[in-house]
RNA sequence: GCCGGUGUGGCGAAAUGGUAGACGCACAGGACUUAAAAUCCUGGGACCGUAAAACGUCGUGUGGGUUCGAGUCCCACCACCGGCACCA
């Protein structure tokens, strides 16, 4: 193929024009204040050569940015081009239309490839990862795109990171005010410290209820244990933090040496490498995340990105409204015990059968201990009190009186019942008036399964995550001997400890409705637990409670008439045999009978459905609703529960044990009495560096690599460094932001240029078009979305949202139709394509293969087709004599590109006359096309627009100038390099004939525009107006015939024409005609019958 | 299982409820050429016919429905792709 004739000179062409463009910087986006350089061709267009861009004299602008690639050392491959080339032409687009476009480029350049080659090889990652970087560059620069290059950056600059770790410590410095709903600087959380822990109050604030509780409790905790109020206050303002440090089980991935955040781990496995990965319990950065879930999730309403894709984010913030419930466990003693559910479906407690805890919930280990603490008083009887006065608690855990021991025994006998001591230090001594059997049964249930729910938690911890989840097919769990009391109707209900409950959703413990949900269904056939139903729906069904297996009779009778309402099998997994579904009770029951299979009871088989509440005394035959609503209200009367809002969303694991990222700036220090704490660094001592090192390996104590570096690690002040770094999302959160100010060191973007770009202005917000990939769907956007919004809470950025639309693009797939991979041999490099197409081809070819956003299969012979149209284009414009002595002096290789491309000469069919309404209707209907299907990014059927002309106009023997110079204008966006080739050479025609009607403006003052810059054509209807059109004749809807009429044609006119047709005659003679439908200037359709 | 998306010639695809298959690839025939490549012209969903055509019938994953008329709207289902998944 090599060795074919070119189409058109693009190996001069293209690189002329791009370092054209590189020297007069011709893409450059203005920010307010900027000076526009004289003769800059954006300066010509809006009038500012040469003048100070003043913010109300820029014209508005337009944000399209692309997700910025890590520059890998395999470089491009075809499916980057395709969402730069699709913001590319619309960049070019919006820029002839007048608008100030800010299209920029970056790297987000820290990442684990540079560094695992810097483990083996010991070069500085920097090194790799610049000379990556100058491929990258190179190869994006060679497809033309229009970049804004004096706004490059990349995440592993200094001056870049320097930023963001001042956001870090932003974060770090601030905290989620309940309250307001939103992040406020530290300094105002600390009143609140203030009044928790000394109870001193400057000034009257309100702190929600549950807010104040949950600090309260650390607060007393804390000061249990004798630690200092400084202390204290210092833990409570650190646990408030958004970023903060926590102690909790986390991804570890061994091969990479480091941890991972949930959004990076896939199926049991690294995101990336697809190394395994454990939970282990450590002590790591975490972002706050979890409290901008509501608004994370209810701002994807505001923002135009695809459903799929928001339905992904909202997916794995994973909203669930429902209610958390508290049930009291029955323990006997003055100290009541209670654990609380979270529920979605509240109106079913009628239907608990019984409970489950997560078996890593405090509340085991709590139980356990209340039970030794039982035994022990137990053994300490009345007569050891000699207290002269003891406290006493009845049953009722709220009366409490103070009386001399002798008093408090004879109440106790008087009442039948024993008096034991509870607390013998507390003075009074505190004792208790149980029922002594309450306590012996307790005791007993309780110590008997103590083993067996020792060993369960054992079991269950030695099980890594997947084997919890994926594995298993077959539920576990054991009874805990301990009872809850339901609120609704104070049943005992028994609690058990099951895996398939999990610690860190929801509260960690569920109320188990097996009617209604299918987990709970499995479990409670399998450990024959009650099930009771509590909703009746259509869906209702009806099964046997153990799984049988069916012999050839009963299956023929399954199938016989006689059982026709409704069966379905169920394969009941790993237990073997089968549950039969019928939809009628009785049915279910007259199979069974007389059967000689152990088919346990005829049971309702889980049905989670609306429906109408049942067998739930005061809610019964509410519909689930109602239901939901009454129980709601009634809980919360009773203040036993309330309604709540749930997310599956997890705090961000923000720190990682490698090398190349952004260190912390946060240093550790000892206090007085010797506790490890974190302070930042001021804002002044940024940016931190990471310390030169010879080995980039992890410590062998599993320390990150930082720990190597002794110098940096330890301050004079004996104060240590943090030694993680950040993860490789942190520089990708805000980069779009820098773009707009790339080159401030007095802030991490300007304040006016913040405004400028961002902020609304009517008619777009934030980044106007946002194009990448959907593997970015819950890590990247949610990442980045939530440091806006931090950010904007602040008060450093003027919207909440910082991507207002945002497409993906559709994966570009082999030619063999898999996903494109090294080892399928099926990776196309675009180099390649450019060598023997040319970027405008490839460019044309990545749009034309179809819709953007679709996944479709790379197809060389498709490259091939839009470069033959470009080669037609060519030989539209150019005269093929001068093409063919071009050839020939090219071979001699003695003039210059530009000479060279000199010697050919415009077609002498191309001239100065007027065009014809035909040649003008043909130019207008693609300017409609072209414009309106860039505007729906509809780039394939726009390029097959400008085929269309081309093909129409390839015909005529006169060409007129002014058509084809129009014809350039739509090409522009698409084929950047030819166009401007080719309107290069048209300059030297003129137009003069179709001036007065501005479709041929050339220029603007006596400076001729650029062709980057010359105003997008407008169309005109008029001229697309046909005097004759087809219009087709249809018997019952059935074409028959096409007839020609005038465009003003009547609809009686049409009905008449349309009768008289011999053609369509045939079909309704001898029917009676019922009606005419006419649709003027459509169709006619004759109904006959 | 749940959520989102897709399904149209040999292939990539196109069609505000109104002539299904624009445009392109591949293919076939022709022109140019000593020849090939390139270029230019012509053809083309399937079936039935025919020397060739005309005409006809069928046709947008399957089955129903709404409508004068459905690729497009509604209902049910199937297949594939992507995401989530013991999330209470």
């Amino acid at each position: 193929m090599a060795s074919s004739r070119r189409q058109y000179p693009f190996h001069l062409i293209e690189p002329k024009w791009q370092q054209t463009w590189d020297e007069q910087q011709a893409f450059r986006a203005f920010n307010p204040g900027d000076s526009v350089p004289e003769g800059h061709p954006f300066g010509i267009r809006h009038n500012l050569s040469g003048k100070v861009a003043r913010a109300e004299a820029l014209p508005q602008k337009f944000y399209i940015l692309d997700m910025f690639p890590y520059p890998s050392g395999a470089g491009l491959h075809v499916g980057h081009p395709e969402g730069y080339t699709a913001t590319d032409i619309l960049a070019r687009y919006r820029r002839a239309c007048g608008f100030n476009v800010l299209h920029p480029m970056g790297w987000d350049s820290f990442g684990l490839p540079a560094e695992q080659y810097a483990v083996k090889t010991g070069q500085h990652p920097r090194v790799t990862t610049e000379a990556n970087i100058a491929n990258f560059t190179r190869q994006i620069k060679s497809l033309g795109f229009s970049y804004d290059w004096s706004r490059e950056l990349a995440t592993t600059d200094v001056e870049y990171f320097k930023w963001t770790q001042w956001i870090f410590l932003k974060l770090y410095n601030s905290w989620f005010n309940p309250e307001t709903n939103r992040a406020e600087p530290i300094e105002t959380f600390n009143p609140i410290v203030e009044k928790i822990v000394t109870g001193r109050v400057s000034q009257p604030i309100t702190i929600a209820p549950a807010f104040e509780y949950e600090l309260r409790t650390v607060a007393n905790k804390l000061l249990a244990r004798g630690t200092r109020i400084s202390t204290i206050k210092r833990t409570l303002v650190d646990s408030q933090r958004l970023a903060y440090v926590a102690k909790g089980d986390f991804w570890w991935c061994e091969q990479l040496g480091t941890v991972l955040s949930n959004e990076e781990v896939v199926d049991g496995k690294s995101e990336v490498g697809g190394f395994p990965v454990e939970k282990k319990p450590m002590l790591q950065w975490v972002l706050r995340i979890t409290a901008y879930a509501e608004r994370l999730f209810d701002d994807l309403d505001s923002i135009d990105w695809s459903n799929s894709l928001k339905e992904m984010q909202r997916n794995w913030i994973g909203r669930s409204e429902g209610a958390i419930v508290k049930f009291q466990v029955d323990v006997p003693g003055p100290n009541p015990v209670s654990f609380s559910v979270f529920t979605t479906r509240p109106d079913t407690l009628f239907g608990v059968t019984y409970m489950v805890v997560a078996p890593e919930h405090t509340f085991v280990d709590g139980i356990v201990a209340l039970l030794e603490q039982k035994k022990r008083a137990n053994y300490r009887v009345n007569e050891q009190i000699t207290a002269p006065t003891i406290r006493i608690y009845s049953e009722n855990i709220s009366e409490i009186e103070v009386l001399s021991l002798s008093a408090a025994l004879a109440k106790a006998k008087s009442r039948g019942l024993d008096l034991i001591e509870n607390n013998p230090t507390a003075n009074p001594p505190a004792c208790i008036i149980e029922s002594y059997a309450k306590h012996v049964s307790f005791e007993q249930e309780v110590s008997k399964q103590i083993q067996p729910v020792r060993d369960y938690k054992q079991q269950v911890a030695k099980k890594s995550d997947l084997e919890r989840t994926e594995l298993a097919k077959e539920k576990t769990g054991v009874f805990m001997g301990a009872y809850a009391i339901n609120p609704v109707n104070s049943q005992r209900i028994p609690i058990w400890i099951a895996d398939y409950v999990l610690s860190n959703y929801g509260t960690g413990a569920i109320m188990a409705v097996p009617a209604h949900d299918e987990r709970d269904w499995e479990f409670a056939a399998l450990f024959d637990l009650p099930i009771k139903e509590v909703v009746k729906s259509q869906k209702q069904r009806y099964c046997n409670r153990k799984p049988v297996h069916l012999d050839a009779t009963d299956i023929n009778l399954l199938h016989s008439p006689d059982f026709k309402p409704d069966i379905e099998f169920r394969n009941a997994g790993s237990l073997k045999g089968e549950w039969i579904d019928f939809l009628d009770r009785e049915e279910a029951i007259k199979f069974f009978s007389g059967r000689s299979y152990d088919f346990g009871d005829i049971v309702p088989s889980s049905v989670e459905a609306d429906g109408t509440t049942c067998n739930s005394d005061f809610l019964n035959g509410s519909t689930t609703p109602e239901a939901k609503k009454k129980i709601s209200a009634w809980l919360e009367e009773k203040g036993l529960g309330k309604k709540t809002i749930n997310y599956k969303l997890r705090d961000w694991l923000f720190s990682r044990q490698r090398y190349w990222g952004e260190p912390f700036p946060i240093v550790w220090k000892k206090d007085a009495a010797g506790n490890l704490y974190h302070e930042a660094l001021p804002e002044s001592s940024l940016p931190l560096l990471p310390p030169s090192l010879e080995d980039y390996k992890p410590m062998p104590d599993g320390q990150p690599p930082l720990a190597r570096a002794k110098d940096w690690l330890n301050l004079p002040d004996g104060s240590v460094r943090e030694t993680n770094t950040m993860p490789q999302w942190a520089g990708s959160c805000w980069y779009y932001l820098r773009y707009l100010d790339a080159k401030n060191n007095s802030a991490f973007v300007g304040k006016d240029v913040e405004n400028y770009w961002m902020a609304s202005n009517g008619k777009s917000a934030g980044v106007d078009l946002y194009v990448g990939g959907t593997e970015h769907a819950v890590l990247h956007l949610l990442y980045a979305r939530f440091w806006h919004k931090v950010l904007f809470d602040l008060g450093y950025v003027s919207t909440p949202e910082p991507f207002y639309k945002l497409v993906n693009q559709g994966l570009i797939l082999g030619s063999d139709g898999q996903k494109m991979s090294k080892s399928r041999g099926n990776v196309v490099n675009p180099d390649d394509v450019l060598v023997e197409y040319g970027a405008d081809a490839f460019r044309l070819y990545e749009m034309f293969m179809g819709p953007l956003q679709d996944t479709k299969p790379w197809n060389i012979n498709g490259v091939a087709g839009v470069y033959k149209f470009l080669g037609r284009v060519w030989r539209l414009f150019v005269d093929e004599t001068s093409e063919t002595e071009f050839e020939q002096a090219e071979a001699t290789k003695e003039q210059s590109n530009q000479e060279l491309l000199n010697l050919i000469k415009l077609n002498a069919a191309i001239k100065d006359v007027a065009a014809t309404p035909a040649q003008l209707k043909t130019l207008h209907a693609c300017i409609k096309k072209v414009t309106e299907d860039l505007d729906g990014m509809r780039f394939n059927t726009a390029i097959s627009a400008m085929m269309v002309f081309v093909n129409d106009a390839i015909t005529w023997e006169t060409k007129p100038v002014s058509v084809l110079r129009e014809f350039l204008q739509l090409l522009q966006p698409f084929a950047p390099h030819i166009a401007e080739e080719l309107w290069s050479k048209v300059q030297s025609l003129k137009s003069k004939v179709n001036a007065a009607d501005g479709s041929a403006t050339l220029s603007i003052g006596h400076q001729t525009l650029d062709l980057a810059y010359s105003p997008w054509p407008k169309f005109d209807a008029a001229l697309l107006v046909e005097n004759e059109i087809e219009i087709p004749v249809q018997v019952n809807g059935k074409l028959r015939d096409v007839i020609k009429v005038s465009v003003n044609a009547t609809a009686a006119e049409l009905e008449a024409l349309a009768l008289a047709n011999e053609k369509a005659k045939p079909y309704y003679e001898g029917k009676t005609i019922k009606k005419v439908i006419v649709v003027p200037k459509k169709l006619v359709n004759i109904v006959a019958a």
